[in-house]
DNA sequence: CTCTGAAATGGTTACGTATTCATTTTCTTA
DNA sequence: TAAGAAAATGAATACGTAACCATTTCAGAG
């Protein structure tokens, strides 16, 4: 490989003059620079990343992990944030966590000296939080919160669940069900007590609604819905916590001859684009700004690594999507 | 920052040992290992990837240039790639390639030392691949190739248009249009080929056929499908090169009140997982295969990075996935 | 011309690790 | 118990760059 050593020799200057060109021309003179760009351009010179981020302590990488993009959530803020990344000239190193791969993606993420993190993977009581704050380098949650309710950007998910279910009320719908994910996480947490809040302020008591909290596979997904087939009273309105449960869900509904939403009303929260799609056209509750959750988050993170923020305590507010997936009963 | 003379300091031993205590633990005496544990614990310390990455020679990083997430396609193939990276103990720094942020990718690529890259961002004539090729690490590119016909996974693209057009001409239809990418890209200019072939061995003269080449962006597919809506004979089947176009075509009928199949039959090509969303049901051609092409292309890449292969040249058969998108005239 | 300060360049070092080679310690066996 | 082999450890170095400090070169003022 061909270092700047090499380049410094070829063109009969030092190392340290090479590294100017490239990094402060202005402290070199013109001539100096035609000679030593001829150099690189004749050895095909490429400076090393690692070497640089070594001496620099700065690597230039910003850790993603996001879930899965079965999950099309994900697929809108991880095309965000990755893109904002590389328009700010830094290289984003992506993971997809799950259950299964969370330990072994954190071990790799500890390793990495990235120059800060942004993550959705992270429960309300997780011991990772404390690992990565210990790291001492910017960090920032999207769409999950800690218990320490730090470094956070979040919709507000308790007035989303309530937009949602009260939507559903004011369409006339009493048989309800909630199906939602694991209370470790904020989210499903947050957005649940919404539910219950809309219920009451309704007059309804939520003990009597049928609710699950089941992993937001496919196959689990799968299992609770055909919990919900067999429910004494077939529900006439499914309320999922996510779009993406709710998406499945249509999925299900249109796979066993169900209309949606004559036989079930089905609606969701987050207003992910492919709730926009017309073959879709799921009724959500989403941000009420134009930006993207995955938006807003990197660029706080990068206010904070620009020191412009110490740390981010976020929660968006959120208005209804009226589509098709819901109507009067 | 804890480095490994600071452990090494701290337990009494030389930075030799901790290193060895890390990577080639069967070197040293149980004891020993023992103390240099607990210094690391106590200073938690956590090895530096960056600096063995400089002595060592090896990121551990692949770099994955892809196509924009709003293609299904690439949500799936970046699915793939990541997991099957990850599970390799790799770390995967991803691109979203478009028209506009093409060079400053490149650029990028270039300069971080990567052990590898896989890519679907190539043109057919793209001076990119010489570049590349010249900085002698493996790379493969899928689903698209370049001229020199080297490191590329792709499907039977002919035969994928072949298909397509044939199963629509089955159903009888004779008003058909082409709707496709530009032909730098050697995966559009293939397809289309299938589409010419399948008309001829029917008796139809192509040039008779509409056909659009557009770029894959939301906004000139709308301005296609206008296009299309304004043909002097309206087709009754769109031919679409690519599944994310095909979804979009569906979207816009949609939103225009057109009823698919009904008013317009559409055919995609790819085989993306939303295409089996009952919602979308779209009929497609894609892999025989279960794999995901980006799960075949990725292990081929590690196959060249084992030396177990050099070049790969792979083409894999496709065949009809018939869904509710298409239907006898 | 000479002096002075600025501009331009170079020598050396640090970053944190793995590796190579040398040395010390421990074990085995006669 | 001594000798030799094997095991365990350490010292020095390389990786390729940026940064710091020292030195040389140059331009302009007197």
């Amino acid at each position: 490989m061909v270092s700047s050593k090499d380049v410094a020799k070829y063109a009969g200057v030092s190392q340290t003059t090479v590294s100017r060109v490239l990094n402060t021309p202005e402290l070199v003179k013109p001539k100096t620079i035609e000679k030593v760009m001829k150099a690189i351009e004749e050895l095909n010179y490429i400076p090393n990343d690692i070497a640089r981020s070594l001496v620099q302590k700065k690597t230039g990488i910003i850790t993603l992990i996001s879930g899965p993009l079965h999950n099309p959530f994900f697929v809108d803020t991880t095309t965000a944030i990755v893109n904002y990344v590389n328009a700010r000239g830094y290289k984003v190193n992506v993971y997809f966590g799950t259950e299964d791969n969370l330990d072994s993606i954190y071990n790799s993420v500890l390793e990495t000296k990235a120059d800060a993190i942004i993550l959705s993977s992270m429960l309300y009581k997780d011991d990772i939080f404390f690992k990565i704050e210990k790291l001492g380098i910017p960090f920032i949650m999207y769409n999950r919160k800690h218990q320490e309710n730090r470094h956070f950007v979040e919709i507000d998910n308790v007035e989303a669940g309530y937009i949602a279910t009260n939507h559903i009320l004011s369409l006339g719908h009493r048989d309800i069900c909630w199906i939602g994910g694991p209370h470790e996480i904020s989210t499903f947490y947050e957005r649940y007590k919404g539910f219950k809040n809309a219920l009451k302020d309704n007059g309804i008591d939520a003990k009597t609604m049928p609710v699950f909290f089941t992993n937001t596979n496919k196959d689990d997904i799968k299992r609770a819905f055909e919990e919900i087939l067999e429910l004494p009273k077939k529900p006439t309105a499914i309320c999922a916590a996510t779009d993406a449960i709710a998406i499945e869900i249509l999925n299900l509904c249109l796979e066993r001859g169900f209309h949606v939403p004559k036989d079930f009303n089905v609606i969701g929260i987050d207003n992910v684009e492919l709730s926009k799609h017309h073959s879709i056209a799921l009724t959500t509750v989403g941000l009420e700004s134009e930006k993207s959750l995955g938006f807003i988050a990197i660029e706080k993170l990068f206010e904070v690594m620009e020191k412009k923020s110490a740390c981010i305590q976020q929660t968006e507010s959120v208005k209804l999507f009226p589509r098709n997936t819901t109507c009067k009963k």
